[in-house]
DNA sequence: TAGATTGTTAATCGATTAACAATC
DNA sequence: TAGATTGTTAATCGATTAACAATC
């Protein structure tokens, strides 16, 4: 409109400007992460494409162009750091400060996922829990005092928890689900067999153990049946 | 090469001659059944693919052509009938027999599956428990012995299993998923966080519930700082 | 230099979405 | 018939992949 072409700039920082990280992307870091600290835990140093994407069972290809989007940590003709991009994809995923979760709902899952030690090792400190149930609040789980369901506004306050994780049956998941935004959490993984409704500046991950079974069976059908 | 122009299918019978369900489609199904159950459990009897989408937390559009690789099963003007559909979903998902699933690693999680009653509810049967650990090994857990490891392939044998579940320490996962696929599971549902390597018959979903906090926190580390 | 490996391009492929003709 | 809603089309969008120039 000024009677000038604008400035170009390269077509990937355009994009990156203007929408970041491609969700697929993001996605998948999680996994280039673990396969980094098994690396490290090995001893070893410098790495490859080839050789990371194997251990995250990727194609190297996309190793690379996922990789792309956080900067250029590699070296052409030598590969990766393996500690220096271990720092980065930390960066990426915004791990360098620990973030605090509240668990709700401490049935079997709950309780498990309560001791998970995996949480602490991977950037998580799970902070409180809390429970609908009478019999189960004031118990004490994974060194924790279970709280009942009207303190988690409280809770997270205190503890300045940003995710909640949500462990109850089905039906309650929702009304759980709305008192966890409520008390300002932006992001919840649930466990709930059951769609969440949420305002759009929260973020819900689900996981479905049943469904993730059925989607098995479907290609074990299609084996034993039809292709 | 006949000299003549094959016969034309439509479009989409080609496509899923040859490739049949997309698998997007495939992982949203089961969701479709979760709502469609969640409706006839409230006595709804015809639905639209407003209200079931709404429901899925989908969009309706994206319903619609879902459910069209499955087939025509809703009325133009009408909806669909409740009913009808979710017993189609079950045909193309495979649900109409069940199917048996054994758990291999009854820690805390393995526990908590094992009493997970959403499996019966969703077709699956549980039917077999293993542990490497002698001292869980002749416990009872949700009604079955927990046995060792080396019965495994016995175990998968007698309940004709197609299904393992990896809930072990991931230093154990790749050995478990190799147990389990000698022993003929085709499909395999692991919960450590490592990636399994498996022959080409073999299905394997993974869920990891650190990277999910991980890409949760993605989320709220971007909102935190730049965009 | 020669060999190795990245980062990026461009082509392909698959998924999503809006719009609407078909039809109940 | 008029209104409603599906099933399908076509356009758009995003993700994957192979190939290779850049460069260590």
């Amino acid at each position: 409109m000024a009677g000038s072409s604008p400035e170009r700039e390269p077509v990937a920082a355009r994009a990156s400007a203007r929408r970041g990280i491609p969700p697929a992307t993001v996605a998948r870091l999680p996994g280039y992460l673990r396969a980094l600290h098994a690396l490290a835990a090995e001893g070893v140093v410098t790495t490859s494409s080839d050789e990371l994407a194997d251990r995250a069972g990727v194609g190297s290809a996309q190793l690379r162009k996922d990789l792309s989007w956080l900067g250029s940590y590699g070296r052409r003709g030598v590969g990766y750091d393996v500690e220096h991009l271990s720092s980065q994809v930390e960066v990426a995923l915004g791990l360098t400060t620990q973030r605090r979760v509240v668990i709700v709902g401490i049935g079997n899952l709950g309780h498990a996922l309560a001791n998970y030690s995996g949480f602490a090792d991977r950037g998580f400190g799970v902070v409180g829990l809390v429970d609908a149930d009478p019999a189960v609040v004031g118990t004490t789980v994974a060194g924790l005092v279970v709280r009942p369901l009207d303190e988690l506004r409280a809770i997270v306050a205190a503890t300045d928890a940003s995710i909640g994780l949500i462990a109850t049956p089905a039906a309650a998941a929702q009304e759980v689900c709305d008192a966890l935004v409520e008390a300002g959490v932006v992001g919840i993984l649930t466990f709930a067999p059951r769609s969440l409704r949420v305002p759009p500046h929260v973020d819900v991950r689900a996981v479905d153990v049943a469904s993730e079974l059925q989607i098995l069976a479907f290609h074990d059908h299609r084996r034993a049946t039809g292709a």
